[in-house]
DNA sequence: ACTATGTCCTGCGAGC
DNA sequence: TGCTCGCAGGACATAG
């Protein structure tokens, strides 16, 4: 499932590809619960617009147009299985498209998603009050991962009586957070991810972050993790799946000490963890 | 204000 | 071999 590392990388990928191409068409599948702006409203948004950067932030891909100076930000969430490729016309359409930006040039930026849990939207900037013009920002439901001073990551998670596994699944405190990452962060910081997230000490909770990021930036550099059906841009998969320590690795043996993983659920997700490395 | 749980949706693999 | 069934999970709604 794409989480903070594949976002990134798909995100990087399509910027890569399309920035300064004019949208000269756009087709929606009719998929009612795929959009959250109606379809008629994200078609009429970037229509004839030029795309000017597609990044990241939290789980979301921000692809940034504009038409006469206006800035319109469209909203790309692959929920589970959704892709965002970059193809030439003369590729078939594949089965669960949901949408098609055709490029001037004639490539498309395609939308894939069979499990629809992905939706899109347009994010429009606040109003303005006075004279300036703002630009139109998306800044997510939380706070970045990779960018988060350690003072800040350590308030997050006071006198929260949550598990710290539920925590960082939390959008709202960190965004980008997963189940993967979830898992192999708290893996490599030795802590069990059904401790409360407020209970933890100050030094387990730095601890965490510096796994976190490591996780996090290692997993970018091999182009995320292909479970499920993630790709990036370009139809082609990641390699931090060979990397994984504990996620989907319940009854095998831990890495380290080779003690059986354990499996558990916990907040409605598969929980994996080493019953001794991780206290 | 928090926290916990159910729901959506399709593909895949286990088991009979 | 071919079928059914349960499971996978991010975000959001709803309940406690």
């Amino acid at each position: 499932m794409p989480e903070l590392p594949e976002v990134e990388t798909v995100a990087n990928g399509v910027h890569a590809r399309v920035a300064g191409q004019r949208i000269a068409r756009v087709w929606t599948s009719g998929k009612p619960q795929t959009f959250k702006t109606p379809e008629s409203e994200i078609a009429q948004a970037l229509t004839g617009s030029t795309i000017e950067c597609v990044r990241r932030v939290g789980k979301t891909i921000v692809m940034t147009v504009h038409r006469k100076k206006t800035p319109v930000e469209f909203l790309i969430h692959l929920g589970m299985t959704g892709r965002l490729l970059v193809s030439q016309a003369d590729v078939p359409m594949q089965l669960h498209t949901h949408a098609i930006l055709t490029l001037a040039d004639g490539r498309e930026v395609r939308f894939v998603d069979p499990r629809r849990f992905g939706r899109l939207s347009i994010h429009k900037p606040p109003a303005v009050t006075g004279g300036q013009q703002p630009a139109a920002s998306y800044t997510g439901p939380g706070r970045e991962p990779l960018t988060i001073s350690a003072d800040d990551f350590i308030a997050l998670f006071r006198n929260r009586k949550t598990p710290i596994k539920a925590a960082l699944l939390n959008q709202s405190l960190l965004h980008g957070v997963g189940n993967i990452y979830a898992d192999e962060s708290l893996f490599r910081a030795g802590i069990r991810p059904r401790r409360q997230a407020g209970r933890l000490t100050a030094e387990e909770l730095l601890r965490l972050r510096k796994a976190l990021v490591a996780v996090l930036r290692h997993a970018i550099k091999l182009g995320g993790s292909s479970v499920s059906d993630y790709v990036d841009a370009d139809g082609v998969r990641g390699f931090f799946q060979l990397q994984h320590k504990v996620y989907m690795r319940g009854g095998e043996p831990c890495l380290v000490c080779e003690t059986p993983i354990k499996r558990i659920t916990l907040a409605g997700r598969g929980t994996h963890f080493c019953p001794n490395c991780q206290q």
